[in-house]
DNA sequence: TCTCTCACTTC
DNA sequence: TGAAGTGAGAG
């Protein structure tokens, strides 16, 4: 039941997706969903019960599943999760200035050799239990399922979304961290980069260019990384981030907002000896200078010719269209000033900036009722079981997105029509291998193909349902190669030494066999392997994969349920292997936005899924269809889990999931053992 | 729309 | 000093 109070809350209105409910703010869909999370694997025991659970019912047996959880963490020896006894509140940094690109809509530049988000996210935790240890994490989701253009100085839809790209979570390289550590400081993720390159190997965020997204933060108490799945997430949404990914500047408001706020941007400021001014006047001048040297040699030198260098000759050839830029530019700062920096745009975004978490633990009744209730600001927290179940979140676009005045140029700030674009950039080669963050990715294409032939393979009923999709070639816990590097810097267990082993743990955990190849898996990048190609083939193909996110009625606790049940229950050498595609099912949160409820006593998602997704082909395999290439792989496989017959992963789902459970609990021992040796970290930046 | 190079900046 | 991060502008 929502609550109509949320319209009051100062981000109901959503400019990029009106068509949803006006009582439910769009951060309050988006925190509801699902942290991503690589690759989590339902065990084919725990199908059945979900897949019951499933179609259209929000009530899905949370309980049994955290249970089930517990139960795997025992099995793997981790200790019991902790009672939550701390209660975290997230305060968004540099508030003031998000909220001055948000009123125009915020732009993003991605290059294919990554671009840091500008503003860059920071967030300010309180409420952490100082002495327990937390991982934060950031992902940058879809806002919708809709491709935008600017057209007349404001943005709007151009069409439905292309294929998403592969997701990949952020996870800050301070992490694992006291509690203490992270509320001592800023948490700053300004490393993290933004790229549309969808074959990217450095580990940055992959995204779509004239698309929407939304940043997420999310918290996790654990205190090592290998217990994410085992985890409870808190994940925090702040309205004013979300942002349009472009690959050049689209609004020269916010071009203009990104050179006098961002400090690298400093050479483009109107400020007398920018770059700007010295570039336009040193090309007149050698324009000029040639043109004289020409004119001299044929002697017949123009009379009417402006002195070099002087302003108007600047102007006139070589920035025709400076001027109003220029102008608007000193406009805009003066406006800036007079708004004072701690003027938040003026928009009703509350005082208190502390980001709102949908109570979970007992408020089933919505997370509507939590963003009401709360006092702030534009941030929601989400909840980690009932999420508000998307209303009405329909995955097709409007014809025009942008009608809120505050996104369009235009409208309110006498934006002169127009100008398109002013380029973009992209650092050259892109050779130079920078800071790899890590990451964590799941085979989001698969996610999406699964989706997307569940779509097409006549399962309306799926539609809108918590995403328990059949795909193969997951990886339990999916680290990128850049990762190796960082690693080390990020998590103290995994100093140098680890690298080998955590890349050995990825593909045992990957894949290799569980009793007999702990470490079969060399440390090279080639160990690992990304869902690019096949996401780029399947995506060539034309498969259909969702594109934006859908709510799930359940929260986190639920996911870390999946996960724990994934890693027990999703074994087996070549069905956790992107390149060993066996099908299984698996939880993402990012299914599509489907609004469909399900047939009611149809089959459960789980059962339908498996029987309606095929696995994508092999990287190596020249494009084909998705069912095909599943046939070949599932063949030579020996398919342990065919194409397959729903809720047909094995005859002994336990028993694989427990063999599963002790070889990786063998490979944490190894890891945490060695952890033990090494020096302990700084605290977080 | 996108990619690349460039000059400029910060750190 | 140089790596890395900027938007401009050309293609």
């Amino acid at each position: 039941m929502r609550e109509p109070a949320l319209a009051a809350s100062g981000m109901a209105y959503h400019p990029f997706f009106p068509g949803r409910p006006s009582d439910l703010p769009m951060s309050a869909l988006l925190a509801a969903q699902p942290p991503f999370f690589p690759a989590l694997a339902l065990p084919p025991g725990l199908s059945g019960s979900l897949g019951k659970g499933m179609p259209g019912d929000p009530g899905l047996s949370v309980s049994a599943l955290s249970h089930q959880a517990a139960h795997l963490r025992h099995l793997k020896g981790l200790e019991a999760e902790e009672a939550v006894e701390d209660d975290p509140k997230v305060t968004l940094e540099a508030k003031d200035l998000w909220d001055q690109f948000h009123k125009f809509g915020t732009e993003m530049v991605i290059t294919k050799s990554g671009r840091r988000m500008f503003p860059p996210f920071k967030v300010r935790v309180s409420g952490l239990d100082k002495k327990a240890k937390y991982i934060l994490l950031m992902d940058i989701v879809a806002a919708d399922d809709c491709r935008y253009k600017f057209h007349n100085s404001r943005w709007m839809v151009a069409g439905k979304a292309d294929p998403e790209m592969p997701k990949r979570m952020y996870i800050h390289p301070d992490s694992p961290a006291t509690g203490e550590q992270w509320m001592s400081k800023v948490v700053s993720f300004h490393k993290l980069k933004l790229t549309n390159n969808i074959s990217d190997k450095h580990g940055f965020t992959i995204l779509n260019s004239m698309h929407k997204y939304q940043p997420r933060f999310h918290i996790v108490r654990a205190n090592d990384i290998l217990k994410l799945p085992y985890s409870t997430f808190r994940t925090y949404v702040f309205s004013e981030t979300d942002f349009i990914a472009v690959t050049a500047y689209q609004n020269d408001k916010i071009t203009q907002l990104k050179i006098d706020n961002n400090p690298f941007a400093k050479g483009f400021r109107d400020t007398g000896n920018g770059r700007r001014e010295k570039r336009k006047q040193l090309a007149l001048h050698s324009l000029r200078t040639y043109e004289e040297a020409e004119g001299e040699e044929r002697d017949d030198g123009d009379s009417d010719e402006e002195p070099p260098g002087s302003a108007s000759a600047s102007s006139r050839h070589t920035l025709p269209a400076s001027p109003l830029y220029s102008e608007r530019s000193r406009d805009d700062r003066e406006q800036r000033g007079g708004r004072g920096s701690g003027a938040g745009g003026g928009e009703d975004r509350g005082l208190d900036l502390s980001a709102k978490e949908l109570r979970s633990p007992g408020d089933r009744a919505a997370a509507s009722a939590a963003f009401s209730a709360s006092s702030s600001s534009s941030s929601s927290r989400t909840p980690e079981r009932d999420a508000p179940r998307h209303p009405a979140r329909s995955s097709s676009c409007p014809s025009e997105a942008s009608r809120h005045p505050e996104h369009n140029g235009a409208d309110k700030h006498h934006d002169p029509a127009g100008k398109a674009r002013d380029g973009t950039s992209a650092r050259g080669g892109g050779g130079k291998e920078s800071f790899a963050p890590l990451t964590v990715q799941t085979d989001g294409p698969h996610a999406h193909v699964a989706s997307g032939a569940l779509h097409n393979l006549g399962f309306p009923g799926l539609h809108g349902q918590p995403f328990f999709a059949p795909i193969n070639g997951s990886h339990p816990l999916f680290l990128h190669p850049g990762q190796m590097a960082m690693a080390s810097g990020a998590f103290p267990g995994l100093s140098a030494g680890m690298g080998p082993l955590l890349a050995s743990m990825s593909g045992a955990l990957g894949g290799a066999d569980a009793a007999g190849a702990p470490h079969g898996v060399p440390a090279s990048s080639a160990a690992l392997h990304f869902p690019g190609l096949p996401h780029h083939l399947l995506a060539s193909q034309g498969l259909p994969m969702s594109a934006f996110g859908s709510l799930f009625p359940y929260h986190y606790t639920y996911m870390a349920a999946a996960a724990a049940a994934a890693a027990a229950g999703a074994g087996g050498p070549a069905h956790r292997h992107p390149l060993f595609g066996r099908q299984h099912l698996r939880f993402s949160p990012y299914s599509l936005p489907l609004s469909t409820p399900p047939a009611p006593g149809g089959p459960g998602l789980l059962a339908a899924g498996a029987a309606a997704a095929a696995p994508p082909p092999p990287p190596a395999a020249p494009p084909s269809g998705a069912a095909e290439a599943a046939s070949g792989v599932e063949g030579k496989l020996g398919g342990a889990a065919s194409p397959a017959p729903p809720r047909s992963h094995g005859a002994s789902p336990e028993r694989e999931g427990k063999s599963e459970l002790r070889s990786i609990q063998r490979l944490v021992s190894g890891l945490e053992g060695k952890r033990g040796a090494s020096p302990g970290r700084g605290s977080p930046s």
